[in-house]
DNA sequence: CCTACCGATCGGTAGG
DNA sequence: CCTACCGATCGGTAGG
């Protein structure tokens, strides 16, 4: 056996100010690949390549750390909508709703351990969540995304009149469950799979369309 | 301080041949209350009353434990949507199949330990989830209740032309989407409550109904 | 940012 | 079904 000690030259080059994000990464990654459970700080400090006594300068506690997680992921989630609308042009107003439709599942199918972190990774005591204002206005922007399509639809009348919030939410559910179903392999493993998974969103995201346009 | 040992005549009434079910009861409470990470084998044990080694007499490990509350989980849900459907009468199909959503969504509401083990309690691993064939059952057979209402639909012509399996998807999605929003409080934990549940189920199912009815 | 240490809890097994 | 025990891991702190 070799020395105990792995160190030498750390994994990459944390050490000095860049901590804070490698121990995120390194925790969506335990995440990812564990569920809660395998994640722990102790874990994501080796993963990091420091001592189990470093994150506490950079998290509170364990929890600070998912939620970290947690905002990182609400951001990357906006933005992929963001993207996949922008690459729909701007066209007909259903088709950016679909393309925002896609960049919700697609990215819960990629990024599973943001995903579940998200919604409920943490939090999940009995009584309210106890979410801090910083996670809570970014899952308001992922939001604000399928509310904006919603308004700017009525607006132009594409959509038939009704309450936005409702609209919105009708949305946001029917993407939200179909992500969660295919990440969780309810519906089977092949059904998370890019193409298919792709087509199983396009078909449910159209009955939906059929209720909400005008 | 008085003995240590708790006993005298155990909590209700274990030890004979009910420690299985009463194991399930404790997990789901310790799940409820703290999630996955409230979980363990011993923390359920001391629950039902019995020391820590018993449970490996019923469970060969915590997630044969976890799977067994899913498949209890999954058969409640069942049997709620069907409570509800026969509440709505034989009436209209659309009527049943709004019933059967609010089944869905209050059952979720109402024991949200149950909804989160059956969902992904467990496997959250990340590659294939290997649920056993008993919970894949109990789950085709929560699936097979919303399946049947819109085979029937089809049948009746009081859904338009389509694939049942999409179809089924499409309401399936929904009724799981808010449900999940619901219990990990992204709605505010106002919505979660009864009578606002209700309201918000009704209005979100409605659209659906839209693009599903003939 | 590290080493060293604390108490607590865990899954699991031995052995009866 | 119990007591007693194992090694491992955890969150967190002291103290530098």
């Amino acid at each position: 056996m070799s020395s105990i000690r792995v160190p030498r030259k750390r994994p990459d080059s944390y050490q000095h100010g860049d901590l804070r994000p490698a121990l995120i990464q390194a925790g969506l990654k335990l995440l990812t690949e564990g569920g809660t459970r395998g994640l722990s700080l102790r874990a994501a400090a080796q993963l990091a390549g420091v001592s189990h006594a470093a994150p506490y300068r950079h998290f509170r506690d364990k929890d600070a750390l998912v939620e970290a997680i947690a905002e990182e992921g609400f951001r990357l989630l906006t933005r992929r909508m963001r993207e996949e609308i922008e690459a729909a042009g701007s066209g007909d107003l259903l088709v950016r709703l679909r393309a925002s439709a896609w960049g919700y599942v697609s990215f819960a199918i990629e990024n599973p351990g943001y995903f579940r972190t998200i919604f409920g990774g943490v939090p999940c005591e009995d009584g309210a969540a106890p979410r801090s204002p910083a996670l809570q206005e970014a899952g308001a922007e992922a939001y604000g995304v399928l509310r904006g399509l919603v308004a700017e639809g009525l607006q132009r009348g594409r959509l038939r009149h009704g309450d936005p919030e409702q609209m919105s939410l009708a949305a946001w559910s029917m993407v939200h469950g179909l992500s969660m179903l295919l990440i969780e392999g309810q519906l089977g493993p092949a059904s998370a799979r890019g193409a298919a998974a792709r087509a199983l969103t396009d078909a449910t995201i159209r009955f939906l369309e059929q209720g909400l346009r005008a």
